[in-house]
DNA sequence: CACTTATATACCGACCGTCGGTCTATAATT
DNA sequence: AATTATAGACCGACGGTCGGTATATAAGTG
């Protein structure tokens, strides 16, 4: 009955377990016990790796925020590609605009999920909003685009998709999503200050490429 | 003991309780015996009148969103006062630059509370961005504004300022607060393509006359 | 018109199942 | 011997249910 396993591999196993019901069931409908369940251990043993089930959903969101921010800044640290592929291949790794792909953030938005999608927001806004920032001040230097409020428009931007995209907030059918997108776009030609419609081919073609 | 009331009073006192208890205690702390002991009902009474705490909770927040899109399109229908002066009211209507103010919204945004915000802005968005749109409209129609995606823009503006200006949700100090209002007005006025800092004024001097 | 009878409405509170969380015991490791 | 990891019985709070009761109003009845 009683197996041990090293401390990180246990909390990893838990850590994965949760992350998995959670999008599955929701968090809120997913109870500690089912996490015990899942890993096949008692409620001790959970109780011994985290004080709170709340403190696990914090842990899972994150374990992936960091996974997000760190792919975020090895493409903004990457020379080879220009200011406005970076932003795009930002949002690409946070899977702003990408409808097929089914992982843990969209995933996470189905289930009607109130504390859960708070915390990514928080997370995801406090730590892509500094990084988008830096795209943006790059972009300013090298003259191609111009910014007055970085920090805010980056909040702004993220908390609307972040919210406005969340399936367990807001249903939209397939055309209001398209709408939602364009519009998205336009406004971020609006924060950096570009024509109209010349961020669209970019993304557009970012997003059906792959 | 036993005390009748009219359904609807009932009903009322109910609502009434839930919604001063759900923005001291916060939704999520709130219990329905804590209703049950403001009120001074019994369990199967509370049942009798709603079928959940979440049903509740909506309905509470219904009776706030009805009461601000009244007071909205009231504003809208005004024909004394001028367009960008009706864009600045129900903005106030909605209490979303006002920080002195301690309304139910503002008040329950404090309390950390996922649930009962994610509510909020579900209704917000839905009930004012049209409102809005309204407002817009008329301002393109009387050549003051330009705006490509009226709905849109105003969705992304509210669940943007309700989402960040939510204590519950982001910490933002003083400064930062007026830095983001900043930002939001700004937006708006990228949103509908006047000049920038034009709504500068008319927003700041609306909000501290009163 | 008084007087039962019936029906719907409002209300009560004991009870239940679930769930997050605690506590103590104990096995394994160092 | 001490520390670390695991187990699982137990607890209390909470949301929700259920069977039943009191009140008011309407409908039948002599």
């Amino acid at each position: 009955m009683r197996v041990i396993k090293k401390h990180d591999e246990r909390k990893n196993e838990i850590l994965d377990a949760a992350e998995r019901l959670f999008h599955v069931k929701g968090y809120e409908k997913c109870t500690v016990n089912d996490i015990l369940e899942e890993v096949a251990i008692a409620k001790g043993t959970f109780y011994y790796y985290f004080k709170s089930k709340k403190e696990v959903m914090e842990a899972v969101v994150s374990r992936y925020t960091d996974v997000v921010a760190e792919r975020a800044n090895k493409i903004l640290k990457n020379d080879k590609i220009s200011t406005e592929e970076k932003l795009v291949c930002i949002f690409r790794a946070m899977k702003i605009n990408d409808q097929i792909d089914s992982d843990v953030l969209n995933e996470m938005h189905k289930a009607e999920n109130a504390q859960l999608h708070q915390k990514i927001l928080n997370q995801m806004v406090t730590t892509m909003a500094p990084i988008l920032v830096q795209v943006v001040e790059e972009g300013v230097e090298r003259k191609i685009w111009s910014c007055k409020y970085p920090l805010q428009y980056m909040q702004i931007f993220l908390s609307a998709a972040l919210t406005l995209t969340d399936e367990g907030i807001f249903k939209l059918d397939k055309e209001e999503q398209g709408m939602l997108m364009t519009a998205l776009i336009s406004l971020i030609e609006k924060m950096l200050e570009v024509p109209e419609n010349s961020f669209n081919q970019l993304f557009i073609q970012k997003w059906e490429k792959t």
